[in-house]
DNA sequence: TTTATTCATTGCAATATTACGATAAATAAG
DNA sequence: CTTATTTATCGTAATATTGCAATGAATAAA
């Protein structure tokens, strides 16, 4: 136990549920809001921006990395991180089609 | 350890941040497509949709109506369960925002 | 070369999540 | 009243997440 239970559901759900994960995160909320005000940015100005410690925010850049939404490149000592365009339109896409897949349809029976 | 700092974010941030937590899970993502497709229903249809135990749907059930997602009214020994129309407004606005504070504004730079 | 800077990784502790069996609570059916 | 049926809750085990200090790896600066 303790192990989501993916093979149950459909690849759509699975992949809601995923992205919806890498932003169940106020750090990774926080990152991305950074990200997008600052166009690119470094990691660096990340940890002053959030308070929270190097090993931490580099600990979430690299989940929000591994769910593509982000990405760095490196540049001397520094790396630097922006928005993954295509990415965040699918993100964008997907969870659109989700919140509308209600409203289009549906009236309150209870 | 092990506990989100949320005072270190804004409001805004720790509210994207619990709610995709709320669908962060494909079984709540199956929930929630069963309730819009059924316009109303009952939990135990869902024990049979998803293959997960009727505890385990239950604990999901709570986790949406603690985040206000969805709502129950008793009906008899039975609970109908549907979306909380407001709230799934309120949801679809804020990740709407969100998600368009990128592509109104930026292109990428790496 | 030596030292500083920047970021990633490792290892650990605290806490949260996921899942389920067992059981309780409430109503319906007999 | 007795017996299902339905849902919630409790307890527990397995695993995941969050956070940080310490350390490593790489480049820049001196």
């Amino acid at each position: 136990m303790g192990v989501t239970q993916t093979h149950l559901f459909t690849e759509e759900q699975n992949q809601i549920a995923h992205l919806a994960k890498a932003i169940a995160h106020p750090a990774r909320i926080a990152i991305l809001q950074h990200l997008i005000k600052s166009k690119s940015c470094i990691n660096g100005d990340l940890v002053l921006e959030i308070g929270l410690a190097q090993a931490t925010i580099s600990q979430h850049l690299r989940e929000l990395k591994e769910a593509g939404l982000i990405q760095g490149s490196i540049e001397g000592t520094r790396v630097n991180y922006c928005i993954h365009p295509e990415k965040w339109s699918a993100l964008k896409s997907l969870f659109q089609d989700f919140f509308e897949s209600y409203s289009d349809c549906c009236e309150p029976t209870c």
